[in-house]
DNA sequence: TGAAATAGGACTACACCAGTCGTATTTAAG
DNA sequence: CTTAAATACGACTGGTGTAGTCCTATTTCA
């Protein structure tokens, strides 16, 4: 419970990986061979992150993976909203339609976890990719 | 992902149910009916919150539940921790044996994680029950 | 043309979560 | 002393999500 997974444990490993050799290009293989991430895997992982725009694939021999931002302009965040394709939240009512919740109507504790989702996102918004390098 | 589970909503909404009746004996039936909650549920869910001394039971007929505690003394990780029965973690290297981890060694996210384990304990701990009376 | 690399779908094994059911125990009230 | 109301607790099920494997297609450099 409130546990990361591990796609996105391995996305930051990879981003944090590109940005700590100055964004030269660098491949799948390569990365997870260094940190024992299985392979398949992390590609999975790499081609959502190139879907949200975090990083550019260049395919092919000679290719892999370089960062499409600055790091600094990469967060925590952003690599969890991009790898689990949904806002992070701590209820159903907070990524989900709000009246899917079956106790929505009855609930009296939305306010309260609401002001706690709030400061959850400006925690993790808050740390970027280059701070972690 | 990072989703509380139904079992920490319902501790909640009990515990603020009781808080809000001032400390009046309370029975399962009566909060699973208000809030509209399986009572089989709720009813494992106050015996772990007994167990945690958050709240303390009256057996027989007549008998019920009130806080242990008083509300301001009571926060959102105590439920947290007391239902779940383990430390809240954002990783497996938080919550287990950090070895159990097949990647601890050559983890480079291990540090800023830990940064952000911090302040996320910090605000699960700074909203106490007395504030979502 | 071949090798190295990304792209992506199908599938499996496993763990966790939410909920149900059945039964035992405790205690107040008549 | 019996009954009803309440907590205590274990066993079981169905559903969902996670992590990982396997296989194939496509792209591009040398």
């Amino acid at each position: 419970m409130l546990k990361l997974s591990k796609k996105v444990e391995y996305g930051l490993i990879a981003i944090r990986h590109i940005a700590s050799v100055n964004n030269q290009i660098s491949t799948v293989k390569e990365i997870s061979e260094k940190y024992l991430i299985p392979g398949d895997v992390l590609a999975k992982v790499m081609q959502k992150l190139t879907k949200g725009k975090l990083i550019a694939s260049h395919q092919g021999a000679m290719g892999g993976y370089t960062l499409a931002r600055r790091s600094d302009e990469i967060s925590v965040m952003d690599v969890i909203s991009v790898i689990e394709g949904s806002q992070m939240g701590i209820t159903q009512c907070f990524t989900e339609e709000p009246q899917s919740c079956s106790i929505y109507l009855n609930c009296t504790i939305k306010n309260p976890l609401g002001k706690i989702q709030h400061n959850l996102e400006h925690v993790f918004s808050s740390m970027k990719v280059s701070e972690i390098v």
